[in-house]
DNA sequence: CCATTTCCGAACATAACTGTTAGGATTAAA
DNA sequence: TTTAATCCTAACAGTTATGTTCGGAAATGG
C-alpha cells in the first residue's frame, strides 16, 4: 500500500511555494500522473477551487475547535488554541491568502467573509473588555496575527522554527510584542 | 508629457501581487509596451534579476539610513525608523521574499545574507542589553518584523489601513503586541 | 483468481507566453 | 525644423503548459 498522500494537501504546498508552479509539477510533487490529476480535476481553474474550498473548510473547523464566538472569553486562550490549530494549516493558508485568480471567485469571497467575521467580532469584544488594546483597529489586529502564523510557517518550511515551538512564538509574539519588560 | 513612471516599482508590484503575471501584464501596468519592456530586460529572468538588485538596494539604503548596526542603541528607536523607511518598500520586499526563481542565484543570496546580518546582530545586542525579550530568537524576531511590515504593506494595498499610520501599527505590535496592560 | 476500478505513460492539438524583428509614429533636442 | 532618440503596433517562430484521449499496467476487492 504505497502512502495515500492527500493530493490537496500536497498541492496547496506546491502552490503556496511556488504560485507559477506547472500542474506537472503539482502531479510530481504529489506522487501521482498528470492524467490522474486531470481526471481528478479537469483543469487548473477546478483545482485551484477546490484548493480553495478545502482551505476554507479546515480553516472554519479550526475556528469552530478552538471555540471562536464573538462573546468568548478569554479571548486570548481562544487565540491561543486557534493558533496551535492553524499552524498545521499553513500551506493551505499560504495558498487562499496569495492565489489572486480567486479574488473573483464571488462564492470564495463570500466563505472568506463569513470566515473572518466571528473572529472579528470576537476581537472587537476583547477590546472592549479590556482584554486586547483598543488603540489599533480589530482589523489590524487580525492582520498581524495571521502575519505571525504564517510567517511561522515559513520558517518551519526553511528549518529554523521547530513545529512544537511555533504556536508560542506566535501567540507570544501576538499578545505580548517583543520589548523585554 | 506622460507620467514617467517607474518601470521596476511597477513590475514590482505587479509581480509581488500576482507572481505568474504575464510579461505584457507587467509593461501594460507600468504603461509602455510590452516591446519596450524587452529592449530594457531582454528576458524574463534578466528583469527579476534587475527587480531584485534594486530592492536589494534599496531595502539596504533604508537600513543604513536607520542607522541598523551591532551596537546601535537603543534599538527599538532604530528599528521604528527602519520600519518607517520599509513599508513604502513594501512590494519590492514582497518580490523578494516571495519569488522563488531567485533562490538559485547566489548574488542575490550573498547580497540577501549581507543585508540580514547586521540587523539579526543588533537585534541580538538588544536582547543581551535587556532591550529585547531573550527568550525568543533573534531569527524569530527578525522574521516576525518583517512579517509585520509585510501585512502593513498588504493593508495599505487592500485600503484598510492608512499608509500614515502603518509604521506606528507595526511598531506597535512587534515591540507591545496586543495585550492590554 | 478474476473482475473492476484506478492509475500510468505516451502521444497530440490547442492555447498561451516568450523572444525577436521590422517599420512607422511620437517625442525631445539641437 | 530637422535630427535623433524613443516608443509603439504588428507580426512571427519557438517553446512551454494545458486539455484530452487511448490502451495497458497495477492495484483492489470479492
Amino acid at each position: 500500500m504505497t502512502v495515500r498522500v492527500d493530493i490537496l494537501k500536497s498541492a496547496a504546498r506546491t502552490l503556496a511555494r511556488s504560485p507559477s508552479a506547472t500542474l506537472a509539477d503539482v502531479a510530481a510533487e504529489a506522487g501521482i500522473s498528470r492524467t490522474t490529476l486531470f481526471t481528478r480535476y479537469p483543469t487548473r481553474e477546478a483545482l485551484l477551487e477546490a484548493l480553495a474550498l478545502d482551505a476554507l473548510d479546515r480553516v472554519g473547523a479550526a475556528y469552530d475547535a478552538a471555540g471562536v464566538l464573538p462573546q468568548a472569553a478569554p479571548a486570548t486562550s481562544v487565540l491561543t488554541e486557534l493558533i496551535r490549530l492553524l499552524i498545521p494549516l499553513g500551506p493551505r493558508m499560504a495558498f487562499l491568502i496569495r492565489e489572486r485568480s480567486l479574488d473573483e471567485s464571488a462564492q470564495v469571497n463570500e466563505r472568506y467573509r463569513m470566515l473572518d467575521e466571528p473572529l472579528l467580532r470576537m476581537i472587537e469584544a476583547a477590546q472592549r473588555a479590556g482584554e486586547l488594546r483598543a488603540d489599533q483597529s480589530a482589523t489590524w489586529l487580525n492582520a498581524a496575527l495571521f502575519a505571525l502564523v504564517m510567517a511561522a510557517w515559513e520558517q518551519i518550511e526553511e528549518g529554523t522554527l521547530a513545529p512544537r515551538d511555533a504556536h508560542l512564538m506566535v501567540i507570544g509574539s501576538f499578545l505580548a510584542g517583543a520589548r523585554q519588560d
